[in-house]
Formats: C-alpha cells, sequence, structure tokens
DNA sequence: CGCTGATGTCAAACATGTTTTACACGCGGT
DNA sequence: ACCGCGTGTAAAACATGTTTGACATCAGCG
C-alpha cells in the first residue's frame, strides 16, 4: 500500500506555530524525534496511525482538522 | 513510536459484516491484502494512515467512526 | 563578529506494516 | 463424504516509518 506520495495531508506547522512550538518542542510533547516532525511537516512521508493520534490530541483538535486525505 | 500494542482500536469486523463482505473482499475494495484485513481486524498491529483513511471511506463513514484512540 | 536556537538534510540502523505463499480449520451445501 | 468458501495463522521478503548522530544554513542577538 501507501503508493506514490501526496495521499495524506497536514497542516501541523500551521498548528504548531500557531502555539508558538518548535519542532523540538511537538515532538517532545507527541514522543518522537523532531526529524520525525519534520518529515512529516514536508509530508516526505506520512507518520503512523498512532502518532498522527496522538499529534492532533496534542494540538486539541480533531482528527480531521489536522489530517486530510487525498484521492 | 508506536509501543505496547492496545492504543487504537477499531471496528471494522462490524462494518464489514454488517455489509455482507467477506475479508478478502474489504480488502480488495481497498488495495490491501486479506491477511492485512485479518491482522487490523485482531488489532495485530495498525494500518497505515493511509490504509485507515480508505478503509474509512469503504464504508462511507467518518474516520472516527472506524478508529478510535486510547490512552 | 561570534553565539545560540530553529530548521533542513542525510545515511545507517532499527521498528513496524504489508505482501506473498502456504497450510489448517470449520461450516453449509450437494 | 466431498467441495467451496471464509477465516486464522505463519515465515520470509519487502516497503515504509522512526531513531540516532551528524553536519549545514539561516536569523536574531550579544
Amino acid at each position: 500500500m501507501s503508493r506514490r506520495s501526496g495521499r495524506v495531508r497536514n497542516n501541523i506547522r500551521d498548528l504548531r506555530t500557531a502555539r508558538g512550538l518548535s519542532q523540538g518542542e511537538l515532538a517532545e510533547q507527541v514522543g518522537a524525534t523532531r526529524q520525525t516532525i519534520n518529515a512529516i511537516e514536508q509530508e516526505k512521508y506520512a507518520p503512523s496511525l498512532e502518532l498522527a493520534f496522538r499529534i492532533a490530541r496534542v494540538f486539541g483538535v480533531k482528527f480531521e482538522a489536522v489530517w486530510e486525505f487525498e484521492d
């Protein structure tokens, strides 16, 4: 599965900066590394389902407010 | 990430049988194999974010109607 | 200028998810 | 009894996501 990239979009950069968080701080809060957050922000790959849930939860918004499926 | 299992719950078995689909038929509709569907139904592991989206879409329900984050 | 924090990136190792192939079981129908 | 179908399971190979450690750039500030 998960063929050519471009399917799962996110706006975690906006959500993150709106809260004055660095990539490293967000990473720490969701239990990941800053490299992972960076890669996800740039949509180099999609996060695991679990990490996607954690990120939405840290932001305090609904899942679909962060993640969108394209196609 | 994705430490000890038990975090992402789903009720795709109910949704699937309610629609009279076999694991193999569902697998085909979401572009996966029946083994993958089987493993996910039994929560042996969580699917990728993309596959999770596809499954919810095939069922025609909202994402949160299929997937739940625990903890 | 030199320092620090934030970000981008890369390669190797590692963890997790997925496919392929194969075999087993139970059940309903013929 | 035999079939066909749906399901559970397993191991190996493969694909994807994640971490670790490192290095580079840039902006802001002393």
